[in-house]
DNA sequence: CGTTAGCACTCGGGGTTGCAGAGTGCCAGA
DNA sequence: TCTGGCACTCTGCAACCCCGAGTGCTAACG
């Protein structure tokens, strides 16, 4: 559908300002704000055509217009002008990142951070997580007589941990001897490379050990690769609920399910690798985040070789949302993660 | 302060009541409930006195009554029957800890989901801390040529991490051979043990990735002994604002700013060993508290050798909470956490 | 034929009024 | 010392009204 070029002035007008107002944009406080030479009947025909073809509603007679998720969708796609972030936003966002993130799960907090202050919406980062999970060390510390504590590294540079229990009393000099066996043995292997191992010189007691750990190796690898995403990173809450769309008490308690971490794990909407993703209002499928709308893309290095490590960067807020300024940010901190991770994880391989 | 014997029934009914409820309590409701052998005019008379005594207010003239913060502590101090869970919900709770927990890292989230959902209020659990932070062993993973993960665990079973940059390019191999020199001569050593040795073997370059590792792990050390407490796991915030006390918008936003981990962190109330400790209203210090109420406990294991470690757990809650209910069930979780501690840290030392 | 002025109509929000219900305080009598 | 009774108070809720902002339509205008 094409609008014509007057009726798309006035929809980005509209779209503008109920963005900025939260209230529904009447014919004649259209023509006083932007001196469009035009009188507020002409506008109201306008408006009316513009409701025919669906981009905008009324919420009752005698009230203003609003943008319908169709006006949203057509604002974004074709009239919105498409901004980078001027030199002293970036550097400020850039600036954060350089005085705090020391370690690498810092890094998705403090984007979310960054885009929740900036946007006051809701910001969601994801851990960055390989499709190819692979072991890449793993440490055992002695906590007491038949306790250890497994740590493993996998080649996403997440650090994974937990309590194992032996049968048999063990000792920290044997646990770094095994540890360091089975690192030469099953580095750089994945999940399904893992076996129990049946040889002959250990003691009975050491071989129930070492089954027990790399059964535990294995089941962490799994998990780890069986979940697409773990739970976001979700900073800004507040912010969100904060708009005044959510200014009665129950909304507020729903959205506050919506934005839960676990909730929003399986919710997230496909994204693919590049550009930035905008999904409005009914554009989702899930019930809660009908009437919101997510502004998502990818960080990390692309899944070309297989090895690709990334995750995802996005905002969630209501569909009454600055599209422009959410895609700019957006992007920009994907593209500080990205490279963030390339420096990381080496230039080339 | 002592109340006389039918007061003190009168003002334990009036808390049980309007905690149930949320609604002031009159006189007439209250020997309709409760089958007191007694006219509402009397009971009348008893509460007029009782609010002499500061034990109870009128939220107007002609409402009922509902405690006053100090009728709560005397509640809490004098009148409240200690309960202990019975066995089927003990079952309930160990079961969940039994089934789920895994990792040390999801105690404290799992602990907190168990208090959130039985009491409806927010609950919350620090992570397991010592005072006297050692070095357990460190673990060197390279991630690309100039740069590896640090991995520390601390006497604790604290598992942190930190990606360090080197001047120099390293192998994997190298940095095995330095992890275990450095955990031979630092394991067991806190931070103001660590020094940054002058050996004459390494090259200049080693020496300078030495340095950066143990400045490092000085550093997290350090830091992990400056935190009494780090931002404790919290859960069950919409149960909290279901609360009809919460009812208003912006009530609720300023909840939510209160309940927020890193708000908690600096403002949990500090907790002697051994008992619940119940703080009530106005007996907080912070402002954002003082309409709200703790139950908390220590867990963990005495620090009588400074070698203990323990934490924080309990809930916070509107003043007009299940008091009975909530210590009881605190000071279980509490219990089943030092269990699971003492078996984790051995049984002595 | 597109644009505009004018007009009747509609609806939500805010303020007012008018109960009904629940409670209280107090007093006089058992 | 307790209790029944009564006048009084305050909240919550529903009904009501009115104002303002906005619309749709029609007729006139360039």
């Amino acid at each position: 559908m094409v609008l014509s070029e007057r009726r798309s002035r006035i929809l980005a007008f509209i779209v503008d300002d109920f963005v900025e107002s939260a209230v529904p944009v009447g014919s004649q406080s259209l023509v006083l704000r932007h001196g469009l030479g035009l009188s507020s009947a002409t506008v109201r025909n306008e408006m009316a055509g513009l409701e025919d073809e669906g981009m905008i509603t009324h919420p009752h007679t005698s009230a203003g217009r609003i943008p319908s998720h169709q006006g949203y969708r057509y604002y974004v796609s074709s009239l919105m002008q498409d901004r980078e972030l001027s030199n002293t936003e970036q550097m400020t966002i850039l600036h954060q990142f350089h005085q705090q993130a020391r370690d690498l799960e810092q890094w998705a907090g403090l984007a979310a951070s960054v885009l929740a202050n900036s946007l006051h919406n809701v910001a969601l980062v994801t851990q960055p997580r390989t499709i190819d999970v692979r072991l890449k060390q793993l440490q055992l510390v002695e906590l007491s007589d038949n306790r250890a504590l497994l740590v493993v590294v996998t080649n996403d540079a997440q650090v994974h941990q937990r309590v194992l229990e032996f049968p048999v009393a063990v000792q920290q000099e044997s646990l770094l001897r095994l540890a360091g066996r089975l690192n030469g043995e099953f580095g750089g292997k994945s999940a399904s490379d893992l076996v129990v191992p049946r040889k002959d010189e250990p003691s009975e007691g050491q071989r129930q050990v070492e089954s027990i750990v790399v059964a535990a190796v294995t089941e962490m690898l799994l998990q780890e690769q069986a979940a697409a995403f773990e739970e976001p990173v979700v900073e800004g809450v507040r912010e969100l609920l904060k708009q005044p769309e959510f200014g009665e008490a129950d909304r507020m308690l729903d959205t506050l399910e919506a934005v839960d971490e676990r909730r929003l794990r399986d919710a997230i909407p496909s994204v693919e690798e590049g550009g930035v993703a905008v999904v409005i209002g009914d554009e989702n499928r899930e019930g809660p985040y009908q009437d919101m709308s997510f502004v998502l893309a990818r960080y990390g290095r692309p899944s070309a070789e297989g090895g690709g490590v990334g995750g995802v960067v996005g905002v969630l807020g209501p569909t009454r949302m600055a599209y422009g300024e959410s895609v700019a940010h957006v992007r920009y901190v994907r593209d500080v993660l990205t490279e963030l991770m390339r420096k990381l994880y080496g230039e080339d391989e």
